[in-house]
DNA sequence: AATGAATGAGAATTCATTCAT
DNA sequence: AATGAATGAATTCTCATTCAT
């Protein structure tokens, strides 16, 4: 007689391992990597440490895989973005801005996905991560540039790497105003947010288009 | 009775501290911050672990005076050549390219010194080193925009740090064919890596002249 | 689905914990604080470092709970002397007389853990047993002058800290016959022993009693 | 031609000799026995480390001869008032009081020299301090059972133990008002400090006194 | 005689992963 | 399938003492 699962048993599996995945998120959420340890996990999700380890083989299997969905939803609304009956330049715009704005929202969490020191192996999802919103941007740009809106005498590739690193830095860089709150409890005002990611996606727009028109959306 | 250092005495001080250091670059150089622990400084540099100590107040201290030094140099570099008698985009063209063309010869070192997971507290001085050669940057910004050939529309900071985080994302994104390689021990040829660097180059002064007559120069 | 913890193993954690402490105990009891190295702890014990790590916090928590522990016993004893049907002068000859002896019994605890320098923070915790000490001390004083039998004019807490640094330095300080001997294995006769207790103990109570009438009990 | 040392070199050595132990009784009075260490002897006294060895032969012994030199100050005090025209009972209780008083003006000195946790070796050189107070103890009770004034009933030793340890615990003790306040900064007012001093002083009188009339005396 | 740089043994603590129950 | 106790390698930092200059 073969073991098949019930459909019972399959939702409780997957209820927990998505328990599981969510208690790990809050933590780096709320602490950073620092507060990223298995223990602290399974803890929160209510489950033991063996069972974190029934679901996911390491910890930077977990962690990638936190880190991959909360990336995933942001390349998602990227991605969304671009679909848009918009101009290039509008649709590069809004993405841009969003993607700012967005991170703005939960800054500690943003910190930890994109800047904050962590495990070697959970950082090459970083990677993927970039890769990805990468590809988003790429397509934009192409069709930019099919367009006439955007230069063509810029590859795709070396533009949306320089627009992705340079949002990525106005996000957590030095420079940014955001920054120095950025360990801090302080809240940053809404209006100052949405000028800055403004400002921000308006100069990615303007390191592309054609011509020095360039018109400012604000979403 | 005061003790009164000999020339030979201080000699000899400040050349353990450097073959410390040097050590310590070294070590990262070659293995990463994996490698950077202060054991194999002292074993490297011929001498105990405790007489780390006594350069050094911390390996906190230690690794961050390594990141710093090797960082100064990059940012003196770029200083450098702002001070030349260029126009700004060449200027802007010239530092930017410079800057790729010698972070990737030594990759790993560059990986290390800009990308690689770390300890917090040596991170910390990574956002300073890309504050510093975004203060660079922003200057020849704030030049191109009194000589015009500058777009005015963007702030000179947003503007720098668009740039600075493009051309590192650029050097160390997912993107960069050379990031691929950055690991293995594998060469990359030099062609390539000047294309690469004035092509990353190009983008960056694209992205703020004020026309689109983007003059390519091959330094 | 939740996990209840079986006696078994309840039985098998409790014993862990037990030979934990009682290891660190015999450490301090035969070596004194010099060998209360959590290595050494953990190696007598038959567990691995970190396991007393899982039961202790810190080194410093559990060597505070072996002098709380063993300090407790001796509280205790005194605590239950003090419910004796026995006038205050006899319950005290009685508590202090049994202190010392039992103190005499293991003269290397003993020495550990009233006078041997050790860390700070256990340090600490030796204050918290005199204190108890102090307390059942003060409990008998408070007794004998609401009987008459002890001098009205000192107050308790002042008579009870002469008493029991009286009789703590009686045990460990330099005068004390015991004192030489403290760290060799020789052993002390008994009846020496029995009779320095009993002067000690006389003496203590002859600093309170109202007249000179001391009758000497012994035990 | 044998060397030799001329006056004026030999002052020198003494002054040198004096500047170190000064030093080092300053670091302990002012920090405890975590200052104490030889560096900052040397750098605070001026001279060199190797100095210092030239002096002390170890560490320990320095730092024995600081609170050897500390102590015979306060035994030479207590051996002074035992010269002087009183009764034994007025000698012990201006002895006791006098101690006290002492020791309070410099608490963290006191609580260094008389219980803070130290180096094994340095401990010991507290035996001998608390022996040689007990010595000028054990010849006043001494002379007081001479007299008749002191109960004859109890040895000399054993009395002059518990006075001693009671003293020293009133003085640092769990239930001594002044203990709490022992690390912190603050002052206590010399009203309380004579009033407290006092207080102990006559508790360790009526211990031994032949009757009870205690007569209380303010020097 | 004086100097102070160099030494290096030593000790506490962390946390991902395993596996007997 | 779930549990969570046990593991133990790995790493930083301290400070008394020495000895070449």
């Amino acid at each position: 007689m073969v073991y098949r699962k019930t459909k019972h048993v399959e939702e409780r599996l997957a209820d927990t391992r998505k328990r599981i995945l969510k208690s790990a998120r809050t933590l780096v959420s709320e602490g950073g990597w620092g507060e990223a340890q298995v223990s602290n996990v399974a803890a929160s999700a209510g489950v033991a440490i063996g069972s974190v380890y029934r679901y996911f083989p390491s910890k930077a299997d977990l962690f990638v895989e936190v880190l991959s969905s909360v990336s995933q939803r942001e390349v998602d609304v990227v991605a969304s973005i671009i679909q848009e009956q918009e101009s290039p330049v509008n649709r590069l715009q809004i993405a841009v801005a969003t993607f700012v704005k967005r991170a703005m929202r939960n800054r500690r969490l943003a910190y930890a996905m994109i800047a904050e020191p962590c495990d070697k192996e959970i950082d090459s999802a970083r990677l993927a991560y970039r890769h990805a919103i990468s590809m988003q941007i790429i397509e934009i740009v192409n069709q930019g540039q099919q367009t006439g809106d955007f230069r063509p005498d810029i590859s795709a590739d070396i533009a949306a790497t320089l627009i992705v690193g340079g949002f990525m830095e106005g996000l957590i860089g030095p420079l940014s105003p955001l920054n120095k709150d950025f360990s801090s409890g302080d809240e940053i005002e809404q209006a100052a947010i949405d000028d800055l990611a403004n400002q921000i996606a308006d100069a990615c727009c303007a390191a592309i288009v054609q011509n020095n028109k360039l018109s400012t959306i604000t979403p």
